[in-house]
DNA sequence: TGCGCTTTGGATCGCCGCTCCAATAAAGCT
DNA sequence: AGCTTTATTGGAGCGGCGATCCAAAGCGCA
């Protein structure tokens, strides 16, 4: 019998440049950017790094640890980016505004981030929010609560920019159709059931997310200063 | 040729009582209560209703579709037996407390809402949170952005706690194992780098997810009340 | 030059959601 | 009752996925 591998072309020549974790995760990263959290595959990103199954998984243990290692890399990236300020307030607002920013930019940040917030590169986001907590003068055995709080309530929003971002990846209609969609389905909600929801129609129409974020933490700070 | 329903053996009778969409998502919801949103599968849902593929997808869009109907079922019930109170603090804190419960109770809603939460079923959680926004005296121009935080918050939470729930599922860890090596490797950290991650690690041992949820919540709270 | 060790490529596996269509039962019609 | 039409069912099969496994290919050192 004919070996395996003697059967059809030749085996492929080997790269030459060395694949290493780094490169793979940068690929990742393309990848996700280009297209979504579903456009990373084993398969795409064998086809774009010219290689196979095996070689990939000799650098990374699975599919999962390739997103985790891309995510971190962003985190790492942002809170580097995020500079200090004297003002607690304003620097919790600067540091919740960045990974906003960052997963705006990255939706599959968001969705990463919200399905494993405990990962080692977050330590420094809970570290920052607690030592401005401090500042704050929030009393010690509040601030592990409040710390919880704020984080999730940005994960919360990380999620939703995620489901946002990929329902609008794949159609062909913009932000703009999708909230006009939302906005007329509400406005025709009986009014008399539903009089809160129906008369959110035009801020929903015409809100913007990243100040409806900035709002929401706006109102945690306001119940922080309130623990004092 | 044989044609090809001969070959084998004999088909199926079918089946006595009819399927419905109903069935359809009684059983899922069955499964993923069992087994996590993992065990949602259209084989294991096959066997379950002793029926085939075309069968079930004559009743529902997609897999998603079940998903969805279950969520909403699961939220609808819980709106349903939250009761009013008078007081609209108290009553803002048994709506977020029933969804959570609920969503404790049944972890593949937490993830699922926090993939959608712009869900039919929800909109009578936004309506609730509204009307008390008002009883509240929260001003109308404020009021889209408070509710909208106060759903990410409970968002955020039901992300935090479904991811929590499918991570022990799958293992043979409890809850308290997996906080104490959390709380291990927290405690190992360089306390100079990161004194309030550090000091946390006692509270993160002893924590209670329900008293830390309504903790936030009480912060939102008090947000709240500075926005009159 | 030879030989072990690391790195690579791709065939292969089992599982998934989903499509498609023949078989069947039920309902309507004459 | 007999025939036709429609709704419903069961399951073979498709393409794609993550993951495994192993022979081939380079590499470093003796």
């Amino acid at each position: 019998m004919v070996k395996k591998t003697a059967k059809g072309s030749a085996r492929a020549p080997r790269r030459t440049e060395g694949l290493s974790r780094d490169v793979i995760v940068q690929a990742a990263t393309e990848l996700l950017d280009g297209g979504g959290e579903s456009a990373l595959t084993l398969r795409a990103l064998t086809v774009r790094l010219r290689t196979g199954y095996g070689a990939i998984y000799h650098h990374v243990a699975d599919k999962g640890d390739v997103l985790a290692a891309a995510t971190d890399d962003v985190v790492v990236r942002v809170l580097a980016g995020v500079v200090g300020d004297a003002d607690p307030q304003k620097a919790l607002r600067r540091l919740a505004l960045g990974l906003f920013d960052a997963i705006d930019a990255h939706p599959w940040v968001g969705a990463e981030l919200s399905r494993q917030p405990w990962r080692p590169a977050m330590l420094d986001f809970y570290e920052s929010i607690g030592r401005l907590l401090d500042a704050l003068d929030v009393p010690e055995s509040a601030r592990f609560d409040a710390a919880g709080a704020l984080v999730n309530y940005v994960m919360g929003v990380a999620g939703q920019n995620a489901e946002n971002a990929r329902r609008l990846a794949g159609g062909d209609t913009d932000r703009a159709a999708f909230l006009d969609d939302a906005a007329e389905r509400w406005a025709q909600l009986d009014p008399d059931r539903y009089p809160f929801v129906h008369a959110a129609t035009t801020r929903l129409r015409e809100h913007s997310d990243r100040d409806q974020f900035i709002a929401g933490v706006d109102i945690f700070l306001a119940g922080m200063a309130a623990l004092r």
